[in-house]
DNA sequence: ACCTATTTATAAGG
DNA sequence: TCCTTATAAATAGGT
């Protein structure tokens, strides 16, 4: 894009590649927030470098939710499987579909079997593979729910601050008011920010 | 960027918000594509609207197979199943079955997790926290599960296959000794090392 | 990391 | 949504 066109393939020259990528990279995840604070989106970003090495952006909550809110939107593919967007999209028997349905139940059950005898009995490859998707959505749930929670939690909270705050200052001035220029140490107010977390809501 | 800057903050006016969408969105999935490809790399973009509509990419495998990637950084991504459902809305009688069954698997799903706490509505924090413990603990026996599967499968073979080979060339020596001096090249013997997992395994 | 000539993206308007 | 065009941003190649 500048001084010289590129093509659009994989930069051989292993420099140049490390390089363009890092510039590249910064640039998708500027473009990328600037997406969600200009059109009021949500955007999750995820790179992973040709060394596995992760890079992410999440705007707003964390990626967690955002990939729950994605399976949501795909929740008409079933967690035992793979999906495959172009190929068998066209048709299926619906029998078929209610023979694998009942199927996957059925590994449910085995699997909450072996779940809850601490992982004892016959329990084919395949059959723990769908197991590990199913506990894996689960997980999304469960901690995006959590998410949700302390999200609300932190709203709540400086809210509260805010009101306790403004009550604190009207309060101030009365004080000032009564005992006119008599200095007063300041009391409750000028609590500092930013307001940290109270641990409670991390307990049990 | 063109015919005046723009302030870096949420566009008021909603049909320029809506075309401005429109168009960084698709900038930036151009983007995101392109740094796939010049830099290997695997991204993976998923956007909602503020109304709540869904834009993804994903540039190498699924989706699926990113969040899963993004999800254990390191852990390997099992492809098999080949096996595909997809939604069959169009028909009467065993549409009335299918969502039965989903409505079942639901219901396992909320078992499992009054299983887990003891709490039939868990939602607060701690039993979230509790619920959360529970599966990944699950998640490690059927991933051990999984392993053992594997392990037990290639001790099988490579055992099969010492057999195998001794066999062989006690038959090879059979051979020598009724053809005298005779060279013969070797047949069966000489199998290559390390064996390869057959893909069997992962199948069902 | 910084520079800058160029290419690309895109805001505004139809 | 698509087209045009002036202009802002991104960035390839070099230092």
């Amino acid at each position: 894009m500048a001084r010289g066109k590129i093509q659009m393939r994989r930069i051989e020259n292993p420099v140049h590649r490390q390089v363009t990528f890092c510039k590249r990279r910064a640039g998708l995840l500027k473009k990328a927030k600037e997406l969600s604070v200009l059109c009021d989106a949500e955007v999750g970003l995820f790179v992973f470098s040709s060394q596995g090495k992760l890079y992410e952006l999440a705007t707003k909550g964390s990626m967690q939710s955002l990939i729950e809110k994605y399976m949501k939107c795909n929740r008409e593919i079933p967690t035992g499987d793979l999906k495959d967007k172009q190929q068998v999209l066209v048709n299926m028997d619906p029998k078929e579909e209610i023979v694998m349905l009942k199927r996957e139940i059925e590994i449910l059950q085995k699997g909450l079997r072996f779940i809850s005898g601490g992982g004892a009995g016959a329990v084919t490859f395949g059959e723990l593979n769908i197991l590990e998707k199913h506990l894996e959505k689960w997980m999304f749930h469960v901690r995006s729910a959590k998410t949700d929670i302390m999200v609300q939690e932190i709203q709540f909270l400086r809210n509260k601050e805010e009101i306790l705050e403004a009550a604190n200052k009207h309060l101030q001035d009365k004080v000032d008011e009564q005992y006119g220029m008599v200095e007063l140490a300041p009391m409750l107010t000028n609590i500092d920010y930013p307001l940290t977390i109270p641990n409670e809501i991390y307990q049990f």
